[in-house]
DNA sequence: CGTCTATTTGAATGTACTCAAAAGCGGTGG
DNA sequence: CCACCGCTTTTGAGTACATTCAAATAGACG
């Protein structure tokens, strides 16, 4: 079953019987997304978070010049939304689009809260989530305040092996934080 | 009573009945520290949150190159712990230390546990708190990553009005990522 | 094949760092 | 209460890191 990623890595935190098994497929819908589709648009409320199955995606925002930076990228096996605008139900300043083709799960804002209170142990699940999210921001947070552009590029290929090869090297500059061009320089001064 | 600011801090999220808080006060336990005196070194678990009700912290690392950084200042009415190696176990990576005589309450983690399983909706609480950090880091990513040191420095401003005051400047131009003495040619400019 | 976008290369510029030295300030002991 | 010590802040010169702009080249896609 195509469910079956998702399932794993909630099983990976907290254990699930058969029922509540169904109960949380019964939640879920499947989405696809073709290169360059938008799953959330800036101004847009974000209602629903994403787990992504196959594929690749960017969480992108417009800095203060007017240009789109992209603020993360998320690949298989993970979720993605803007937690801001889930949450408070504001406009979201962030949007996510497909770098490549690619194929998500759904899970509703309101799916969320049924799932919450019918079965508690996965405010652990999520709780657990919100903790990966806080520790990969604060190594992020430090590599951004106190390494070159260089340390944080190599850091990047550590991190996403391989990965370089499924994103523009532009994109991968704007989520760096550097020029296109300067990470060009970098990469041929090897 | 002195508990009472965490009280309305926690009032402002969920509401608690009378029982339901003196159980939470039987929980807590306050310490005092003085000016430079931790409340955790770097190496050692970290076993406890601590919400200021007077005073101020700081929490900081060692950078790559043997350099001591400063991570985020906490000031009243805000919790501070390092959250990784709570939730893991793990020896922490960051010392939490007093920059001013300041007063916090304590609350391990096993009466976390206690709470949460006594009463649910603390869990709530915990929630809202996780997310409002991760707004305030993915704010600061942006900044890192797209603002000059004065743009940097002039939002801290308006962040923390009157605070620069309270703090040494040497460590908010560490928090902020600049060299000390780049931050003072800033200053002496406007 | 042609068009559009991404990447590379180089020159000129700007932002921020390092190092060194001087000035300021706060706390401590006599 | 003053004098001294240590630490922070300021100032300036020289340098390194990173940006902008422009132009050339390479790649991707219809």
């Amino acid at each position: 079953m195509t469910f079956n990623i998702l399932l794993e890595n909630i099983e990976k935190y907290i254990k699930l019987d058969k029922e509540e098994k169904e109960f949380l497929l019964s939640l879920l819908s499947q989405k696809k997304l073709r290169k360059k589709q938008q799953l959330l648009t800036t101004g847009m409320v974000c209602s629903s978070k994403y787990f992504v199955l196959k594929g690749c995606l960017k969480r992108s925002y417009t800095n203060t010049e007017g240009k789109e930076r992209v603020f993360e990228f998320c690949f298989e096996n993970q979720w993605i939304s803007d937690i801001q605008s889930f949450w408070k139900g504001s406009p979201s300043i962030f949007n996510i689009e497909a770098i490549e083709d690619t194929e998500v799960i759904e899970l509703k804002r309101a799916s969320i809260e049924t799932l919450l209170s019918n079965i508690p142990k996965f405010e652990k699940y999520f709780r657990i989530l919100s903790n990966e999210q806080i520790f990969k921001q604060e190594r992020r947070i430090k590599q951004a305040l106190s390494c070159s552009a260089k340390e944080r590029y190599d850091d990047f290929l550590m991190d996403y092996p391989k990965i370089e090869l499924r994103l523009p090297q532009r994109q991968i500059a704007s989520y760096l934080g550097v020029s296109p061009e300067f990470l060009s320089s970098l990469r041929n001064k090897k």
